[in-house]
DNA sequence: CTGAAAGCGCTAACAA
DNA sequence: TTGTTAGCGCTTTCAG
């Protein structure tokens, strides 16, 4: 079933039926009569044809590094609903962290396989750049600001210093850190620089033996917090890079019977769902993930139609949500 | 940069260029001429020109009602890795569990947009049946059995009945469950039948008002749960529809100061990541959603391979996690 | 093994 | 407003 074959039915040419799925530069008579071939068939233009003249793919590749984080999700969730009202589709790659396998989706991508690419990367090596650079798409990078390239960005490292700042005010001394890889440069470098500046900003020393890196997960964190509590002077206070971590830490803690926050204060960042239902609420910063896909995806839009638009950078602000892990005097 | 300038530059027909990304019956020297002139201009044949010839689209729809749940995602990871190792490449669409946004979807695929679709749907309405069938490629369905089609489902019914089984063998008397929506053929309604036929089958009767109904939220379990315990006789079980719920009810219990499991038992259902990090882990059912994902995939290359693959449907086993939340005798 | 030529399904330019 | 014609980038005959 093709244009040629409803064109027929119709008794029309092929143009007119074009015309009819496109400008709809045609008679009122006509069109009646192609719709009803087109009801009679259920014909639906075929869009490679469309494509290889239009050159256009109407799809928008998205890589992400792990579809099954609670992020990520819903920066992919802000993409979708932005870019469906559009008429354009997602074409999806899950790294699963695999930075070549990001490199080779970008090269995939370089040339006309999609009219568009957004990118959320964990972390951009020289490799990425070389691809990069020779990106002949629209290209939107989020979580990180790319030289070159249009970034929406979360303030990972105000956000950690705010956290870090706000259990100090609480009354922390000893603060320590369960990070995460400093490759990734939002979750694991701002992150960890927000926490220092907090530190220097009070006079507090940096001690290694208070920072520990931990993988994504919760019981990544509850090992490292092991770790923190078996020092001979523990720390009073941990600021971790996610809820996750902070989530795993917590269960750590009042396994050995500390009080929280009395004996020590525990926030994480991200604002997932687990940690509003540990057993002690995890204070954070909310990072507008959501948001962030939107906004990317309206940048890409941008883009898509003028072929000149001018590089931005949108760094969306983070709320601190203060819960019982930092409260001072918080009935448990 | 069309397969003709490469043409040109190697100075080879078309067809040789073709050949070269194809089937390759191609002399060395041509290859070698051919070769050169791909490196030297980044030239990437373009698909959509393939496309229309070979009348193939290497895409696969993917529908699924949310990405942001924790067992959706799974299932895409599952379904990305297979088929992203065939060169396939994933099209996804996230309709928010908006049920006239996935008919759509499905009509959008139906023709040849795509070569398969993978659908993750929570209800199967009449609307969907008649796109359903209308359907023209090959199409799988994760997650419930559906007339007519290859189909790879999880045992939902099983599940929720050998948990409630086991809170029925560990001294439940009342239990109560904290079911979702039963429009949602596998969450909601198989796993009420799973409870319902142990409690039929221990002589337990059922009362209308120990069965409450939420939204796939913490927060809703919470609040169903305090309607539970504002019973005159409470429950002193809650098999709940999903680890999330069972999170949140848990929390409420908890803060009516009640000890789990001793004077109320809970069980989820999908070990999420939330059961293992609550203040007393989640007895769980493990549903592998990544395993169904990969298999729903595989069957899908199937039927794309040989057109007339017999109709499969694969019932995926669950295994029983038990924690803390319904262990008699359990140390906190 | 190779190249010329035809044609996939569609849209755009043109002349009517 | 309409149909004819050319051609998008590619693959596939077909004749050599």
């Amino acid at each position: 079933m093709n244009i040629s074959d409803i064109a027929k039915l119709a008794g029309v040419s092929k143009s007119a039926v074009s015309r009819y799925f496109n400008d709809g530069y045609i008679s009122d008579e006509k069109r009646e009569r192609i719709r009803e071939a087109v009801e009679q068939t259920g014909y639906d233009p075929n869009n490679s044809g469309r494509k290889v003249r239009k050159k256009i793919t109407s799809l928008v590749g998205v890589i992400i590094p792990k579809l099954s984080s609670e992020s990520c999700a819903k920066v992919t969730e802000g993409i979708g609903e932005v870019l469906d009202n559009e008429g354009y589709q997602l074409l999806l790659v899950n790294t699963s962290y695999n930075s070549s396998k990001e490199v080779e989706s970008l090269d995939f991508f370089r040339n006309n396989r999609v009219d568009g690419v957004i990118l959320l990367s964990s972390a951009i090596t020289k490799l990425h750049m070389t691809v990069l650079k020779k990106m002949r798409v629209p290209t939107i990078v989020v979580g990180q600001n790319v030289a070159g390239f249009s970034c929406v960005c979360h303030d990972d490292e105000g956000a950690a210093y705010a956290l870090t700042k706000l259990m100090i005010e609480r009354g922390a001394a000893r603060p320590a850190i369960i990070g995460v890889d400093r490759m990734d440069t939002a979750a694991g470098q701002a992150r960890y620089e927000g926490f220092s500046r907090a530190l220097s900003e009070s006079g507090i020393t940096h001690r290694t033996e208070y920072v520990e890196t931990a993988r994504f997960t919760a019981d990544s964190g509850y090992d490292k917090a092991n770790r923190l509590l078996s020092q001979p002077i523990p720390p009073d206070a941990v600021f971790c890079a996610t809820d996750n971590i902070a989530a795993g830490a917590m269960l750590c803690c009042l396994e050995h019977g500390l009080k929280i926050p009395d004996d020590i204060m525990i926030t994480g960042v991200g604002d997932s769902q687990v940690g509003s239902i540990t057993p002690v609420p995890i204070t954070t910063a909310h990072l507008h993930y959501r948001t962030s896909g939107i906004e990317a995806a309206k940048m890409l839009l941008e883009e898509l139609r003028k072929k000149d638009s001018v590089r931005r950078i949108l760094k969306l602000e983070y709320d601190i949500v203060e819960r019982g892990s930092t409260k001072i005097n918080h009935i448990t």
